[in-house]
DNA sequence: AAGTGGTCTAGACCACCGT
DNA sequence: CGGTGGTCTAGACCACTTT
């Protein structure tokens, strides 16, 4: 509970003490917690206190809980990561759940790009993946992802076939990496060659240009990916508040 | 306090009741809110009830407390709309206050499209709003923004001279009208010809298009405004978690 | 029936702000 | 100093789930 400078409430020190347990898989996905009665003897505080940080990590989407049941480390679901890492939408607002085909799949040095984004030294292993997503049975993400090859050893996916599009899904269950935030960086260019090869549309054609890094709960980088959408009949939708 | 169907728990009451009161400016903006003791005494319930309701209030942005101070209906301020409602950054994240000019203002029928999107009939009185946005003195963004004439009489902005832009301020200040909430779709497009005229960029470049749905407390529409962004330089960011 | 989270209360004590 | 919000505790009672 050491903490170098000020000292925190303690609902924040019990907080990062059930954060850090869960980064560290000591409690894994799907892991049912201590119940509050529980920890709160554990860490010499009391009831109300355990709560106060576990509802902060319910509301952080870290912990799920049910009454009569107990508390839970968040599983990533389909339906969890569609609904917190997919912002397309179609014109109307009505969600729609992508599936995606898989192009290419190799372990290669980071570009210079990539190694920054994602905190590597140039030239370190990395995983790339390139894919199309289909909306509506239709291409409409061409996308490229980087992993960092350390955290991901032995990564594979189905080269060419069309599948459910879960890959949130696939790095906890199969590397333990949980991704629990993102940013996002937007803007407009025109379709490249192979861009507009790979969503049908003609080159020069304005695209929809997301740049997303994504971060495990200790704030650590974990993937990289370039999304380039056709908007003709999807937008993205942000929600301010 | 009557609820119609179940009953609520205590805390969302109270959270219901507060809003309430600050929607219908029985609390307008920066109004000091009465102590938690005394709302608990007046709402008959404990003060750690009342602290809840305000907790939550506090995290949407509704209020802002200050230790030794009181609590305070959250008044819009040139930062606010700038952190919570302005999403446009350099390459590097890094945030920039916006100038604008305004280019026309008028007292229009509504199209069907502004309408729909703002609750209205067709034909309702609306104001039109045509103004440019310049980031580090440069026309980024050009923009048409429509209010529901009802809610903004008398509404005027200076035409043509370049000011500070503090629309969601000025919307408070002069017409009490508080924006609580909004949603942004977005998607590329060709630049059309004016677009391309107040931008600076040629004819068809890519741009990003922008179009928000502004609502108050109540949740009702109150502001409908389509951007047309030049991300050469910009790019707009979503924090996702 | 036993165990879990969810609500609500009452009260102590602290930190901060204004006068 | 008195008043405010911020933290922390202790305990009662309820609603839900499982055995």
């Amino acid at each position: 509970m050491s903490d170098g400078l000020a000292p925190a409430p303690l609902y924040a020190r019990v907080e990062r003490i059930i954060t850090g347990r869960i980064a560290d898989r000591t409690w894994p996905p799907g892991h049912m917690l201590p119940s509050e009665t529980e920890l709160a003897a554990e860490l010499g505080v009391s009831q109300g206190t355990v709560r106060r940080a576990l509802d902060a990590l319910y509301r952080r989407h870290v912990v799920e809980r049910r009454q009569g049941r107990g508390t839970f480390v968040a599983q990533h679901t389909s339906e969890r990561a569609l609904f917190h890492f997919f912002h397309l939408t179609d014109l109307d607002g009505g969600k729609m759940a992508p599936t995606s085909r898989v192009l290419r799949l190799a372990r290669e040095p980071a570009t210079a790009t990539e190694a920054q984004r994602l905190g590597l030294k140039t030239g370190a292993a990395v995983i790339r993946i390139v894919r199309v997503r289909l909306l509506r049975g239709e291409s409409r993400v061409a996308e490229t992802i980087t992993l960092p090859a350390a955290r991901f050893r032995g990564f594979h996916l189905p080269v060419g076939e069309e599948m459910q599009d879960e890959l949130y899904v696939h790095y906890q269950r199969h590397h333990g990496v949980s991704v629990a935030r993102a940013e996002d960086a937007l803007a407009a260019e025109a379709a490249s060659a192979e861009a507009a090869h790979l969503l049908g549309v003609t080159a020069g054609a304005p695209l929809l240009r997301v740049e997303r890094v994504a971060c495990d709960l200790s704030g650590d980088p974990v993937e990289w990916r370039v999304s380039l959408v056709d908007t003709a009949a999807l937008r993205y939708r942000v929600l301010l508040e």
